[in-house]
DNA sequence: ATTGGCACTCTAATAGTTCGAGTGCTAAGG
DNA sequence: CCTTAGCACTCGAACTATTAGAGTGCCAAT
């Protein structure tokens, strides 16, 4: 067990070294809070936090800085969480103004996050895998391509056009639309590929390949919508925290046009509505995210439904103030989206 | 008039500085290039362009570099267009694979700009402002919330759904959805909201209020067109090239962000399709963009309606490889979509 | 367990030196 | 009049030396 004051000095190391960027030494460090023990004991103290791996030193005589052993205690067990001010709820809530789009919804959200935390921020789609079907159309947009569509009840819209080859007639769409309505709307995105499989028995031979191409697109669709989607937004305050990534900010801004890493990232990380969850840097386990961590929190969407925003930023970064802002504005979303649940 | 000797001094420091990043001297300059003449005479002519405010010297007593109006005279008189590799020529075919999806055909070319070039790519969405009207849709999401919907001849989707704040009959939704159909389809985008506003006379005054709901949120569609969009790629590209960018990489980034900055940029330049236009350093009138070259061509959407691509990089790029990659991705885009048009 | 004292270490900052690439100028030659 | 060789000069980059200061680790005393 760590003795209660090294503890104590392990916070007032993180606290010190986020809000002055140097290395902290055991002088300046009980001239800035009260300790009732001189600087010999905290050096003694700090001794032992190096021993334990929780804080290193850069050079054999400087200061000391966290490790990511180090910072992960103080999240797990010293950082209290600091309640948001009245000046970030303000901001928050007119943000938030009632929007009843939901991409509209999201990106206010997303940069509403990059605000508060200035750090970039991230948004990921719901799945939406438990939506249900409002609409289903198959729109003719020349002789030979037409534009599969999906509405779910969020208002989420996927489309797609494709290129048939030949010449679609009235009345063929006309049929298809209607079998392919009728099956649809009402049932989980989850079951449509199940669903438009089944329909085959009731295509008409001579609409057979017209039939095949929408079952293509349509679960191509799908798959879209299931392998999500993340929005960003304030990824210039990374190169403004340049200093704080001494690799360079270029890993980071590929993983954010890969966007692929980040999903991964985010279904391992799996955090629970209301909770926060917080990857350290090398606990990333990504090539040269080892000065970098990922904050992530997840939102319901209807109560059901759960995916995930976050933020990422430079290990030494507030990890109070921005665990509180990702849970606010995680708690705020799923309120806003919930309140549509109540009249969808 | 500038002496051609001395033009083709110019020609050899913006090519070496460009190769190597180091301010360029008339010795290195004698080595590498074949003029018939000293580095003595070299110097003179150095002079001269230095007096001509083409090139620079950072120090008193180092190489030259050139100036924004170095560039470019290069750019305008000097810079042959480089004709694309035969390797480059392969990599844009199969890019550029068929695909009838507007958004799928643009996030391609734009991924491929980045990758022919080696900086952030921009592709600006077509304005449609001439496309017509496939389909108008009014698909309720809920009780009181409903989905307005344009399809364009294009296969672009615009949509959003709002809120009445009352329940919304099954027969008022129908009726409006016969009315705005009729009068909207085969029209073009741009006379949306003419056509709109005539239509008032036809609608029956209980269906009025709904009526005004949809007419707000149809003209923000169109608006939301016209105001049009860019998407990026390869924004990791410039944090790669960090060092070239003296500032910092921020301005950049922000305006990236930003979007109407670019946007503004855009239609000032106003490309004609099949030229590709360029602005170098503080020539764009941008705060911290004195070290950011821009170089768009505009590209043709069916023959009628012109959008611009193009790059973003530091002025210390290589114009000549550039400009034929922008042509280039604009020629073939530009062929991909007109390519539908004879389908349409 | 805590503390004052002390020798030691290492960085950052400053200053001095040298080296070399590059310039500008001048005077001589085609 | 253009070109060229020669030369003195400038300036930055790289290296070295020195110093000051913050910080450490350890020991002996409380």
């Amino acid at each position: 067990m760590i003795p209660e004051r090294s503890l104590e000095v392990l916070r007032a190391i993180v606290q010190d070294y986020i809000a002055s960027k140097e290395p902290v030494g055991s002088k300046s460090l009980v001239e800035r809070h009260s300790f009732g023990v001189s600087a010999a004991t905290i050096r003694n103290d700090m001794a032992y936090l190096e021993d334990e791996d929780l804080i290193s030193a850069p050079h054999t005589s400087s200061g000391r800085v966290p490790t990511d052993k180090g910072y992960r205690l103080f999240v797990d067990r010293l950082g209290e969480v600091k309640p948001i001010s009245s000046a970030e709820k303000l901001a928050i809530e007119t943000f938030m103004t009632n929007s009843a789009d939901l991409d509209d919804v999201l990106s206010r959200t997303v940069r509403l996050l990059s605000q508060l935390t200035n750090q970039v921020a991230m948004v990921q789609y719901p799945r939406l895998g438990n939506a249900s079907i409002r609409h289903f159309d198959l729109i003719p947009i020349s002789d030979t391509r037409v534009l599969v569509m999906l509405v779910t009840d969020l208002g989420r819209i996927q489309q797609h056009v494709f290129e048939l080859g030949y010449v679609l007639s009235q009345e063929e769409l006309m049929n298809l639309r209607g079998l392919f309505s009728e099956a649809l709307i009402g049932c989980e995105l989850s079951k449509v590929s199940e669903i438009v499989a089944h329909l085959s028995a009731k295509i008409a031979p001579e609409y057979k390949s017209t039939y095949d191409a929408i079952k293509v697109n349509l679960t191509e669709l799908v798959d879209a919508n299931r392998q999500e989607k993340i929005i960003f937004a304030g990824t210039s305050n990374l190169s403004r925290r340049e200093e704080d990534f001494p690799g360079s900010v270029t890993p980071v801004l590929e993983a954010i046009e890969e966007q692929v890493v980040l999903l991964k990232l985010f279904t391992e990380m799996q955090a629970q509505a209301h909770t926060v969850s917080v990857r350290i840097g090398r606990e990333n386990q990504l090539a040269n995210f080892s000065n970098a961590t990922v904050m992530v929190s997840g939102y319901e969407n209807q109560g059901t439904e759960i995916a995930q925003l976050g933020v990422i930023g430079p290990t030494r970064m507030d990890y109070s103030s921005n665990i509180a802002a990702v849970n606010a504005v995680a708690r705020y979303l799923t309120k806003s989206l919930g309140i549509k649940g109540n009249i969808g």
